[in-house]
RNA sequence: GCGCUUAUAGCUCAGCUGGACAGAGCAUCUCCCUCCUAAGGAGAGGGUCGGACGUUCGAAUCGUCUUAAGCGCGCCA
């Protein structure tokens, strides 16, 4: 059990002799920012001072009295009323051996038998991913890491929309790029889409099926159809270098076959009326403040329509919940999608959406928008090209998805210490090296002879993580991890500077310290994992 | 006009759901390699937490008002 779990516990029984019964989780234990403030720190004794009718450094030193102090060295009361531990080393050390015991586990939690989807990127096929897809996608990719780490069941899904307008447009453009290629007259629609790629897929579809794809029975639909399985092959590949792997990819298509939305409608129609010959979804009787069209007067639907049968038909897979990323422009969206699940009966709770700001791509100071090669949006390809998937991920998970990012491209590609990619890679690769030129000597797992200042500030930070695990995967915040990475990392690089480790004289020394070396270089792999980036073993 | 989001050091951001002097990293300055990776460490300066009022023993954190910025408010997707 984690320390502060244990305190926790101490702390609830404490109370309960003084006759107060507290929760778990209402008892708050710290660890301390400040060294004089002790290992770890309470303000349950402030929070309960009216309860017992008492100042609040009286209420403290009623419980330390009552308190076990097993692994405790000594209790201080200070300020106005905190209650300070100082814990046994030992205690402290103590999380060293359960680390290389669990190994890769570290900080894994029991399953929880709970599916959860995780639907992100979702990007039309037609054309490159750019950066705004990219953070969605390092986002929901490390959110889903985060969650499957805390023992959620989770599916990576990608939606694909290959029924709509977006698609009609890509095979109009690829038929006159085609034309082009040919040599023939050709004349791009106005709403097409008029880049390189385009003229690039076009290129290839003749390469692969011939010159006389024109005369088909319906060109547009082949054209459309090949288009879009090779916008979708390149989406994949791209995904593929930034290290996600989707198991799931939906297509709008096959969810809207079979007539499953007019059942959808079917369902919903005492939540619909008629409004000038549409069909209108009386969303506000639920979250929404405006009702939404989902059938337009022309018999259309609407986009969100097939949507509403896309997020039942995840639920009817058997999953307890739906965590959808988006860009931030779609936070209007929310009220409405979760107001129809409610028409279903689901708790409003059964959807998360998690909204992704914007990113901007800085270089020399200045915001640049565009790749130089295609004329087109910077896209993840060059991403990854220029910065590194490493250097790209940590980056977009670094902020708060709620908040814009200004990706600054040159410190990405700084190999110092300004980049913090590179702080904690180096910390890994430090531990490796250490570990690496004293593979003679045998670790000492158990953590006991530890001592210094700066061995116990590591091993504390080493025992929070899998706190941080939990706090991340409550709140989808995969910044909260990289945070971590960067608290451990200064942990690592200022033992590594105070302590050294390999001294053949002292054997005992050493071995304890190899250990808590060994620790450390899991748990920061395994912080790393969550986030999507490599450990390395040399730099 | 209504709604959502954001406002913390010169810059980019944390702040553990109300606590002890508001923290990092860049940038500026000073020190530290006979020794496991100096891609590192130690230290200094820098802040009326956008503003005002309120709740509280206690507010960057909660509430109201206000200012500024971004986004949303289609029978678009």
């Amino acid at each position: 059990m984690e320390i502060r779990d244990l305190l926790k516990q101490n702390i609830q029984l404490a109370l309960k002799e003084l006759g107060v019964d507290l929760d778990l989780n209402e008892i708050v234990v710290e660890n301390s920012k400040d060294p004089t403030h002790g290992d770890y720190a309470t303000n349950v004794a402030m929070k309960l001072a009216r309860v017992f009718g008492k100042s609040p450094r009286d209420v403290a030193g009623l419980i330390v009295d009552k308190i076990s102090k097993d692994q405790i060295d000594h209790i201080e009361i200070a300020g106005p009323g905190f209650i300070n531990f100082y814990m046994k080393n030992d205690s402290i050390t103590g999380i060293v051996q359960r680390i290389i015991k669990e190994n890769d586990n570290f900080g894994r939690s029991a399953k929880k038998n709970e599916k959860v989807n995780v639907e992100f990127v979702s990007a039309n096929p037609t054309g490159d991913l750019h950066v705004g897809h990219a953070r969605g996608a390092a986002i929901g990719d490390a959110i889903s890491r985060i969650l499957d780490f805390d023992g959620y069941d989770v599916t990576r899904e990608y939606y694909i929309n290959d029924a709509g307008n977006q698609i009609d447009h890509l095979g109009e453009s690829l038929i006159e790029r085609y034309k082009e290629d040919l040599g023939l007259p050709f004349n791009l629609p106005e709403d097409g889409y008029h880049g390189e790629d385009v003229k690039i897929i076009a290129k290839k579809i003749r390469e692969k099926y011939g010159d006389k794809l024109l005369e088909k029975d319906n060109p547009l639909e082949f054209f459309k159809l090949v288009g879009q399985e090779l916008e979708l092959e390149k989406i994949r590949e791209d995904l593929k270098t930034f290290n996600i792997v989707f198991d799931v990819f939906s297509s709008e298509k096959a969810i809207r076959a079979n007539g499953a939305v007019e059942k959808e409608i079917e369902y919903l129609k005492d939540h619909i009326y008629l409004d000038g010959g549409a069909k209108v979804l009386r969303t506000t009787d639920f979250l929404d403040d405006k009702d939404r069209v989902i059938v337009k007067s022309n018999g259309e639907y609407t986009y969100f329509m097939p949507d509403i049968v896309y997020h039942v038909n995840k639920l009817s897979r058997g999953f307890d919940k739906l965590i959808d990323v988006l860009g931030a422009d779609h936070h209007g969206y929310i009220n409405r999608m979760k107001s129809a699940l409610m028409m279903h009966g689901y708790s409003q709770d059964v959807l998360d959406i998690e909204l992704i700001q914007m990113v901007r791509m800085m270089k020399d100071g200045k915001e640049f928008k565009l790749s130089k090669r295609t004329g087109n949006g910077y896209t993840l390809r060059e991403l990854c090209e220029d910065a590194g998937v490493d250097a790209a991920r940590y980056f977009f998970v670094m902020r708060a998805a709620s908040g814009h990012l200004d990706f600054d491209l040159d410190l990405a590609v700084k190999q110092s210490s300004d980049n913090p990619v590179y702080y904690a890679q180096y910390a890994h690769a430090r531990l490796s090296s250490v570990l690496n030129s004293a593979s003679d000597i045998k670790i000492d797992e158990t953590g006991s002879l530890l001592k210094e200042f700066s061995e116990l500030e590591l091993a504390k930070k080493l025992a929070s993580f899998e706190d941080v695990v939990k706090i991340a995967s409550k709140e989808k915040a995969p910044y909260k991890i990289t945070n971590y990475i960067h608290e451990l990392a200064e942990k690592v690089h200022a033992f590594y500077t105070e302590c050294r480790v390999i001294d053949r004289d002292n054997i005992e020394v050493t071995s304890a310290r190899l250990g808590l070396c060994l620790a450390s270089k899991i748990v920061l792999k395994n912080a790393l994992y969550l986030v999507g980036v490599s450990a390395p073993e040399k730099m």
